[in-house]
DNA sequence: GAAATTTTATGATTGACATTGATTGATTTG
DNA sequence: CAAATCAATCAATGTCAATCATAAAATTTC
């Protein structure tokens, strides 16, 4: 056996194990220890693999990925205080006790602490949202089924026939990557399959995006502005894209800064 | 097993409970007390966990500060020790990379510590379940869809056609209230209908049941005892007992505790 | 083009080192 | 004080790195 083909046979032990020893190596390959050794330490300074004591494990993610701590990565939670505010807004919408579907996304996840109070019906695809509002909360949380994403935060069906079809809510709420006069913008195909799934289960359709959104371009168009009925923003927006909004009957909401918010519930 | 793993398992038995003993996570891992002792020593200057007397506990507040953080209540987690041999000699069955399906319940949910290390599909209806595997393993986690019951863990769709029917595995595992001539009892009639699910999804149900079950009846029968295919219990049963589940033609484990364990794993 | 030589990859051996489990005595807890 | 827990130690086993020998491949030389 070839030293390219032993490194193909220790690079696939080590992905479907959480660690390949030596001597089991040697039995999957046919060759000494000392080979083995050599092998796992050309990967190793290759990066292909870590060297452990015993054998060799999977490089890569945090194998521990909750111990971080934070449902979502620290750079993804930029420009919190906007979307605290934002979120906020959100939730003002929403009357006592009424199902309401929600998108996953770094934005929508702001809207669990105003939700922490409300017993509504929430249908969402974001397993991080459930996860927050079945144990901070009152409310009736349903998730939708399948596939659970570690990095995306989300669950999805690779099938058709999953409960979503079966809930309907007047309101759904979603985040975005960027929005242009094309249309609302994603970048993770993923997040955009996700977003089809549940846009049809809604008469309303609520945009959460901090001003800065207006400024970045995806290369994915999630749908165009006209499917958007209400949009939720904070008081960085300018005025031509304000003007850009309206135009496109969508209402805009400018979330008011936390200083500034008077209580809007009663 | 090689520390690696050991220390994955210990990562994730400290997540679940407030603190986790040092000769419970002998059990878990089949290591002596000693290395038990070492190796929490290490992931306390790893800063992974905290060391106590007894012990380890979970570093930091909580994950998620302020949450709750035990899925089950205190008193449903009773007869520990023989709950988690009996997991483990469930998750000594399934192969590397094999998909699964385990139904919510406490017994089963002891699967997540053996499960840790490995790197198999699982589905289940049980959120704690798909949350501590998410958290720390590298298992693809699937879950099925519709409300979360908060008081039984687990998810539960009101309709036929959820991802449920899509899923297939050659074992599903599932615990019960009691077991009897009569067949596999359970007290919750959602906990039933969440079973019944999951059921007809699997070739060979294995059932996860310490030795007390035998003598609880309750009035829901969830099955006939010739429809389950592998037992797993603890060393309390007793020999009527053991003649009656053979008579059903069901195979039988008793697992062994801690002490007498000897590493089956290759 | 064939033989000789160098290079490279591999396997085996050996001594050094690390990990583990058991034992024992000390320490802490209730 | 009794029971549980811990730290220290030691022997046994497992693992590693270094070295050398062999065989195949590549290169050089004639």
């Amino acid at each position: 056996m070839h030293e390219r083909e032993r490194h193909g046979v220790i690079l696939s032990a080590v992905q479907e194990r959480p660690v390949a020893s030596v001597v089991e190596l040697c039995g999957l390959t046919g060759a000494s220890e000392a080979t083995i050794r050599r092998d796992i330490a050309a990967l190793h300074v290759a990066k292909k693999l870590r060297r452990v004591r015993g054998g060799a494990e999977a490089i890569g993610p945090n194998p521990f990925p909750g111990l971080a701590g934070r449902p979502f990565a620290v750079n993804e939670t930029r420009n919190i205080k906007q979307k605290q505010a934002i979120a906020r807004a959100a939730v003002d919408l929403v009357e006592e006790g009424e199902p309401i579907i929600i998108n996953g996304g770094t934005t929508t996840f702001q809207m669990v602490h105003p939700l922490a109070t409300r017993r509504c019906q929430v249908f969402t695809n974001s397993f991080p949202i459930a996860e927050h509002l079945l144990k901070t909360s009152k409310n009736s949380v349903l998730i939708s089924g399948g596939v659970i994403y570690r990095e995306q935060n989300i669950v999805l069906s690779p099938f058709d026939n999953d409960v979503t079809r079966n809930f309907y809510a007047r309101r759904m709420f979603m985040g975005a990557q960027g929005v242009a006069p094309l249309g609302v913008m994603e970048a993770d195909p993923l997040l955009i399959q996700a977003e089809q799934k549940l846009i049809g289960q809604a008469d309303e359709l609520v945009l959460l995006v901090d001003s800065t959104k207006f400024k970045h371009r995806s290369s994915l168009v999630l749908c165009s502005l006209d499917r958007i009925d209400v949009m939720i923003t904070d008081e960085g927006i300018g005025d031509r894209e304000a003007a850009m909004i309206e135009a496109a009957d969508i209402k805009l909401i400018v979330a008011p800064s936390s200083a500034a918010r008077e209580d809007v519930a009663s």
